[in-house]
DNA sequence: CTAACGTTTGTCCAATCGGTCAAAAATTTG
DNA sequence: CAAATTTTTGACCGATTGGACAAACGTTAG
């Protein structure tokens, strides 16, 4: 009896070195972009010949593919659990909030992301327009009934979706700019920080002034 | 007497065809990235030979480069026109919206600053810290004044400057999946008056219901 | 006309690219 | 141990890349 059933059977030393050509692969490719990186990069980063990376993926689009795949599942992960049971606002605030840590925490897959839809998305349209739109409809009926509910403003579901992705990713995708822009005394680890505390006073109260 | 006496004298070809070259740059740039182009694509899409088209740029770098030069200044065109006189909440709604404007009428512009800062900004690195932040700190103390005479609310004003950035350009750089998540029927050239609804109300007023 | 100058292109080159292959090295199996 | 299998690598290949170059072409001035 093996390990798995019906995935293709892997021995250890391939599921570690599959794993570290991914490790490497998400380095280089989110820095590069795709037709930016060459498998030579790829194969030094991860410590081993390109003959040998190829013995493990054999095209190097099989790598991006790979990692677009995974990709995906965990960046949807947070849309995800918006919940349509809890308080509307709270739901919202937390996930403004994960979605920044996810800028934070994982900025190369962010980057990754932004550079495959930059060019066109021609690996991954067929996600966007089936998998992806499902997911985005579904919850802006939750908001839509928040929104019946009087428990948020009433405003177009989809672009406040859009603008909590374009707030939170900025700062994983555009990190140099705004390491830049804020210096290196504002510019330090405090960023993530203010952003938090700026995007929560934002989508909550907008700017204009309280009395 | 010529016509211009400091700047590289060019003939009437050589300035027709430098811009025929530029613009088709962009185009192939802003969709492939920099090491993504290859001089073929341009030339091809300008029009003429690869040679040819070395005749008017000696090399790849310096389409780009001047490409960038140009790009900069219109781009924070913008930004530079927010008036310290004038109502505040005004301006910014102003500031918003041609942002939003230059994100729906230039996009392939968007894009190719987008993908130059996303690989690290390796070209442009100096006027980021340099001009960029000059410009943006400079701005910032004016958000700062408006906000000490209680005329709009107190936020830090780089995030703020950095959320409209991000919000806006959303709409270019990302305009694939907006419209992939939009669909046939929202996705249509209506987009943008829906995200400049949204996005007012956002920054005026936030989510919180009016009760 | 012709000489001078600006423009265009076919041809070529070295470097780099993604990928192959056979053989060596390491590991597992009996 | 030895045989079988998996893993690793050096050498190599055709295609593509950025760029060089000289020759051809077009235009203009005298």
């Amino acid at each position: 009896m093996t390990t798995s059933t019906d995935a293709p059977r892997r021995t250890r030393i391939q599921q570690e070195k599959r794993e570290l050509i991914l490790e490497a692969a998400l380095e280089v490719f989110s820095t590069n972009g795709f037709r930016g990186s060459t498998i030579d990069q790829i194969a030094e980063a991860a410590g081993m010949s390109k003959p040998n990376l190829l013995y493990y993926f054999r095209r190097k689009e099989d790598i991006h593919e790979t990692l677009m795949q995974r990709l995906l599942d965990t960046w949807l992960a947070p849309l995800r659990e918006l919940d349509d049971i809890g308080d509307p606002m709270t739901e919202l605030r937390n996930y403004i909030r994960r979605k920044l840590e996810m800028a934070r925490d994982f900025p190369r897959e962010s980057r990754l992301f932004a550079n495959e839809i930059l060019q066109g998305a021609p690996r991954i349209m067929p996600l966007l327009a089936g998998e992806l739109k499902t997911l985005v409809d579904e919850k802006a009926a939750v908001i839509k009934s928040w929104m019946r509910a009087g428990k948020i403003a009433r405003t177009d579901p989809w672009h406040l979706i859009f603008s909590i992705w374009a707030t939170t990713q900025h700062y994983a995708d555009f990190d140099v700019q705004v390491r830049a822009v804020l210096g290196p005394d504002r510019g330090g680890d405090g960023r993530f920080e203010d952003a938090a505390r700026f995007l929560e006073q934002l989508f909550l109260d907008g700017l204009k002034p309280k009395n």
